[in-house]
DNA sequence: TTTATTTATGTCGAATGTGACATAATATGT
DNA sequence: ACATATTATGTCACATTCGACATAAATAAA
């Protein structure tokens, strides 16, 4: 499936690579963006599940709708802190997060041109 | 073997009680206290592991030996990124997580008067 | 014991992260 | 099209966390 959409970019004259190369990136950093980006969309998937929007989680979270867009676009400014106090405050348990980073895990990807 | 230490001790008149429950703890705060744990003790695990002292480990995590044993001590002013990024740091990668998780995460309890 | 090594604790100025607010952009419904 | 609901982005004062330093406490080596 993904095979055959990458086929296609390739074509396009596109090409598929792994960002932490793209960007030359330690291990560690590698590891870092990947882990975030599997916590803020894990807070997104859980939020939809729960049919909330960004403002109703804010209040059950204590923060603020901007807030709430930052943790699940990835933004910078957002630490693991919030990004985990954010799964937890949507119901995920410490004894869940080993099968919920199991399954968001991935390396991250860039498009260049081939 | 735990079994056999705790009718010792509840002989002797103490009783030994989920951290969670004793001290109230809504499910959130729990599992977040769980988290600073496991992954604080697996901090201390991978240094000893490698054989560095916490001067050594400072360097290495552009930090200092007091930071070091302050994550190791679970101590409050630690930030999650701060203990996830020393993990990090000493070689763990996001994908060891899950495991790493799984083996470290148990619930905190502690010794009360029966 | 005495000395050296390692770890623990308290404090502080600087750096980073926070909720809140305003407002822009986008999606959804009529 | 228009109005409404939802999400995204920029900014800021306030709070939290940082490495660094001093020094105490604990452990190991002599």
């Amino acid at each position: 499936m993904d095979q055959k959409k990458r086929k296609k970019m390739e074509a396009k004259g596109w090409k598929i690579t792994s960002a932490a190369e793209f960007l030359e990136l330690t291990p560690d950093e590698e590891s870092l963006i990947e882990l975030r980006l599997a916590l803020s969309s894990a807070v997104k998937k859980h939020r939809l599940e729960a049919k909330l929007t960004q403002e109703e989680a804010a209040r059950i979270l204590h923060s603020s709708q901007s807030r709430i867009a930052k943790i699940e676009a990835g933004d910078t400014t957002v630490s693991l802190d919030l990004l985990i106090r954010s799964l937890f405050g949507l119901g995920v348990t410490s004894s869940d997060l080993p099968k919920l980073l199991e399954q968001n895990l991935k390396p991250a990807s860039v498009l260049i041109e081939n």
